[in-house]
DNA sequence: AAGGCTTTCAACCGCACGAGG
DNA sequence: ACCTCGTGCGGTTGAAAGCCT
């Protein structure tokens, strides 16, 4: 990251405790001079008790500065960068469940931040409960999350994974890192989703093509009339084309999305997530969204029997479970 | 090009909780 | 029981970047 702004002293406007003025400490943005010192400190001495880990670094922050800054910037396994398709979902899910549980919730997106995925739910997901006029805890929006939102995202990954594998078909050779998912020979297995050892969770393709949703949803709102472009395109619905996500996959560089002073300190601790790399383009949801547009379209909510096949991510947690 | 508005996200704040003295 | 300290969490802020007119 830029290291942007100005870094505020005690001369400042901020308003600053009696102790931050004896200590003449420092707040706002960090330097770089600053990242490396707390990443060369923790590297020797380990992280904990932060508050001398402060001084003995030399660092004029309080600890609970310095905490932050690890935890959400410089820790090596923090992943930058676009939340993927399956995180969004995995965040649509898990925050239905536990509400703005953020850290619990951030448990189960290996390296994401519980503020990074705060921020998520606030700029974009409670964004679209505007666009809806209601709240975000309503029924209404919850609905529209769970069976619209939800099953599109799904529909979005399914479209993904598939360019994906059509592209691995080619003379390319897709490279990425052991632990996570790496396939020139693309077999799946029939389990909803893997624990890789580094702790990337990503779902496979089996639970999107025979667990997704319902049909209704399915002839609403296909791959192909939804990448269009046109009104039918009101949730966001973009596929990118085959050529934006090879592009993507090839020019996703290791540590990219990150302008870490410590570059090789990243370069070694990042890893490319196969998925990211192939959704990363349309990982966010398009400006355009808008629930209004499909609200109508929600008998199939009331009368179908969705709750069997709409997806299974209560398996999903639970193994996940098991494997932790 | 410039100014205003919106969005993003790093960083801060206050509070709660547990451990230890 | 009380206090202090360290830590973690969720809410909020504000600077910078992006977008729009």
């Amino acid at each position: 990251m830029d290291v942007k702004g100005k870094v505020l002293n005690n001369s400042s406007s901020m308003i600053q405790s009696e102790e931050d003025e004896d200590m003449d400490l420092r707040r706002g943005p960090w330097t770089v001079d600053e990242d490396l010192a707390l990443i060369n400190y923790i590297a020797n001495h380990g992280e904990g008790r932060w508050n001398s880990l402060a001084h003995s670094a030399g660092l004029k922050r309080t600890g609970k500065s310095c905490r932050l800054r690890w935890l959400n910037y410089l820790r090596p396994d923090v992943r930058r960068g676009n939340i993927t398709l399956e995180e969004q979902l995995l965040i649509l899910e898990l925050h239905a469940r536990w509400g703005n549980r953020w850290s619990k919730i951030a448990q189960y997106l290996p390296g994401r931040t519980d503020n990074e995925i705060k921020n998520y739910w606030r700029t974009r997901v409670q964004k679209h409960a505007k666009q809806l006029k209601c709240d975000v805890n309503s029924k209404q929006f919850k609905d529209a999350m769970r069976y619209l939102w939800m099953p599109r995202l799904m529909e979005r990954i399914q479209a993904a994974a598939a360019t994906a594998t059509t592209t691995t078909t080619g003379s390319s050779t897709l490279s990425v890192t052991p632990n996570v998912i790496t396939t020139n020979n693309t077999t799946y297995n029939n389990n909803n989703f893997e624990v890789h050892s580094g702790g990337n969770m990503m779902l496979s393709p089996t639970i999107i093509n025979n667990n997704f949703c319902c049909p209704q949803i399915k002839q609403s709102y296909t791959p192909e009339n939804s990448s269009t472009g046109t009104s039918s395109d009101s949730f966001g619905t973009h596929v990118s084309p085959v050529s934006d996500l090879t592009h993507d996959y090839y020019s996703v560089p290791v540590g990219s999305n990150n302008s870490n002073p410590n570059l090789e300190y990243y370069q070694q601790a990042h890893q490319v997530n196969y998925l990211d790399c192939i959704t990363s383009s349309s990982g966010l949801f398009s400006p355009d969204m808008d629930f209004q547009t499909l609200e109508p379209n929600t008998q199939w909510i009331q009368n179908g029997d969705i709750s069997n096949n709409l997806w299974s991510f209560e398996n999903m947690l639970q193994q996940l479970n098991d494997n932790m």
